[in-house]
DNA sequence: TTCAGTATGAAACTCAGTATCACCGTCCAC
DNA sequence: GTGGACGGTGATACTGAGTTTCATACTGAA
């Protein structure tokens, strides 16, 4: 039918009355009165007033979940690269209402910190999930920390300059970049066919730098260990 | 004195009875029972009834700023990984306190909330720090953000893990070993000496691999760039 | 003493969030 | 049909956090 459901009713009639009066100062009773219910129903729809900026947090982030836990990439830090994907790609999907939402984030901070409580979400189960393939090995805990942090840093570093921008972009291409960033950073850190192995960085090199002078530093690294 | 501040009265109180009769269930109006003040003189000193718990963080957060900008460190992922040292060693210095927040932290959905956007505040600290010495370097956004997220990503699970245990060792050799995993992961994305040039990793191999193997590594890639 | 500044208490207010009850529509069983 | 179960809604009252305002007491300085 044409007719919304309730829920994206309050939710529009909400961040409508947040932009046009600010957050503080827009009540309930004022969201539901312009969604032209009462009071109660707000309530049965929402846990809280904050709820209803982000209506479908919970839903993306079961969709994350199952997109890992059906993954079948070879280590972790693939699978959750892989999976963070879903984020951005569901703030760009409906970039009006993505670049709203940011909008008014920036400038109420009890939002402001409601997002940052939602982004722990996502970085306590990329940890716990990355934690379970690395179980066993050593510094496991510590890894999959670092691993998962960083992964949502980098979507959020991504996806930040995407929504500051004005959303007139493309960003995959910049996640695909981030994220690869992040698998070389961390291939070192996980060794998913030879468990007992360490991998070690050889060195490290300008672009401009000469096939000699890397073969030089490559040759003395040989010598010396 | 041995008359404690009105502050830590109060704080204790809060504390004290949070433990007791759990969150919710106190009000505002025990605490300041408790420490013998009115409600008007709670809202003075705490801006929540979260703050209580939280009383030093501010200070806190600003020593470590404070700590940042005096830092000699030639690379920024240096300055931070020393600077972060300061929260733990606040932890570790009054652990008995620490130990009853934390037990307090994990039970409270809104203390938990409350301290992980605290996290996030020396999180941003960080990666403005890292971002400034970083500017200009490719892909300076991004690394900051990296490397801000995980060193706060290396304290938090030298701290979890110490606060878990109770409190009964010394974390500050594991806080070190964390910290040097980070440098070391980082090092090859930080080039301080040279800002105009992009750094590569070539190859990675194990330490087991014969020098032919990484030779060979080496060849291809010089031919392939 | 007087004045200024500061810390406190008292009281009233707004509003988020909870709990309870009554109402109304639909669907199903008998 | 009648009755009942049920899900969605509205109305009402309540608790308690946080704000605002005013009055009061105490301090030290001129």
């Amino acid at each position: 039918m044409g007719t919304p459901s309730i829920s994206r009713r309050l939710s529009e009639a909400a961040v409508a009355l947040f932009d046009e009066n600010g957050y503080e100062a827009t009540t309930i009773d004022d969201i539901a009165a312009r969604a032209g219910v009462s009071r109660s129903t707000f309530f049965r729809h929402f846990r809280s007033k904050d709820d209803a900026v982000f209506p479908d947090h919970d839903t993306l982030l079961a969709t994350v979940d199952a997109r890992l836990r059906a993954s079948a990439a070879d280590t972790a830090i693939v699978a959750v690269t892989d999976a963070v994907r879903i984020v951005l790609a569901h703030y760009v999907e409906d970039a009006e209402v993505s670049l709203r939402r940011y909008r008014l984030v920036r400038q109420v901070p009890a939002l402001r910190d409601r997002e940052i409580t939602s982004v722990a979400r996502y970085q306590r189960l990329f940890r716990e999930f990355i934690g379970k393939m690395l179980d066993g090995s050593p510094d496991a805990d510590l890894r999959a920390e670092l691993m998962a942090s960083s992964v949502v840093a980098a979507h959020n570093q991504v996806l930040r300059g995407w929504l500051r921008a004005g959303g007139t972009y493309d960003p995959s291409d910049l996640l695909d970049h981030a994220m690869r960033y992040v698998i070389a950073t961390f291939r070192q850190l996980e060794q998913p066919h030879e468990p007992g192995s360490e991998q070690i960085v050889v060195a490290t090199f300008s672009r401009s730098a000469s096939p000699q002078a890397v073969m030089a530093a490559v040759e003395k690294h040989l010598r010396s260990r």
